[in-house]
DNA sequence: GAATCCATGTAAAGTGTTACATGATTGG
DNA sequence: CCAATCATGTAACACTTTACATGGATTC
């Protein structure tokens, strides 16, 4: 530990630090580009704006994490192009083996919650708004997965593999989000309990 | 506005202030009480610690949305039982139908999108464990289930409706995690493609 | 010439976690 | 007597969102 700089291994990094260099592991990218690729398809479960990948993009550079080269950019400041280094590979791998802990936070699912305080007609035209959106998601995946199919990214053996991982998630989440909502929404419809599976009249 | 003080119904909430409120409404309760009572069915769709529950809890109490009555309490301070006032419920009321807008954030999905980058039979295990855990949580959910049928919970008109709600989204989404586990757990284990649906040796 | 895209940053405010701090009561 | 439960609060830190700030290049 001569000079404080460079791979130290005793470095801990934050979720959006991870999840930036799996961004940066598909290749070289602008904080600008970053801030793009992070909104689909791991944007259904992970976001982060430009304001907060800039300032994560230097603490990954100062822990020797990521490379980043300057070009002349089109505004005031040069534009940087980051690359994820050995180091900062080695940190994402074994950060990946650590199981989550976290627990999920939904609200739409808090106020379900609390459905009978309010008026039911209102409630029950949110979940099928809701249920409707879901319909919507699963058709604009199921093509998303079609073509990632057809590009072979279904095989984990395929550098992106890990898109189609994720929107597979997108796809059974959605599933189970249309399935609830509709449930719920037939329940405070009528007033009373609804059978769980029947699409019932959507 | 005179004073200041009371209902003022400009005052916005935070997602905590409804979330709380909520728990009121099935009857008044201390921050300890609602402290463990954020824990299930709610807590696997939202958590908060009592840190963070008592200054809102102060909050609330200065917007009139609660009131409190204090009893001498076993500590150095009074104990305090907070119950919602009629602009609390209906500040909730209003909440409730707005359609929420925040995105979900999953850890373990984010760790699938660079599922290639580490080891595939450490990742393999992660999701063999995720999938059992599922499973075990299945299990105790169908109970919960049964018991609150058992009660007429299930009926919309019952005050703890919402419990159900919660807990019958809690089983859909297990069992979407359960059903993704177990493919990406299978591709990761042969390095092919595997098929959907199939439980694989589970 | 107005809008949008490319591209980078900072500041302030809000939300959430971890740790600090106190003290009575109950059961083993 | 030790541990857990009941009960309430604050402080410091980490994370996230919203807003402020700049300015070139491209397209309508």
């Amino acid at each position: 530990m001569a000079a404080g700089e460079g791979d130290d291994s005793a470095t801990t990094g934050s979720t959006l630090g991870y999840a930036l260099l799996s961004l940066l592991t598909r290749g070289p990218a602008t904080g600008y580009q970053l801030t793009q690729q992070v909104k689909a398809p791991l944007g259904h479960f992970w976001t982060a704006r430009h304001s907060q990948i800039y300032p994560e993009l230097a603490r990954l550079s100062a822990a020797g994490w990521v490379d980043s080269v300057e070009q002349a950019g089109p505004g005031p400041r040069a534009k940087k192009t980051y690359a994820v280094t050995p180091s900062g590979l080695a940190a994402l791998r074994a950060w990946l083996v650590i199981p989550p802990t976290a627990q999920p936070r939904s609200e739409i699912t808090l106020k379900a919650y609390a459905a009978t305080s309010a008026d039911p007609a209102a409630m029950a035209a949110l979940y099928t708004d809701l249920a409707e959106r879901s319909t919507r998601l699963l058709a604009e995946f199921a093509q998303d997965a079609e073509r990632m199919r057809a590009a072979g990214q279904d095989d984990p053996g395929h550098p992106r593999f890990g898109n189609y991982a994720v929107l597979m998630m997108g796809i059974e989440s959605q599933r189970a989000v249309h399935r609830w909502a509709c449930w719920l929404a037939a329940c405070l419809r009528t007033g009373r309990p609804a059978a769980y599976g029947e699409p019932a009249g959507d």
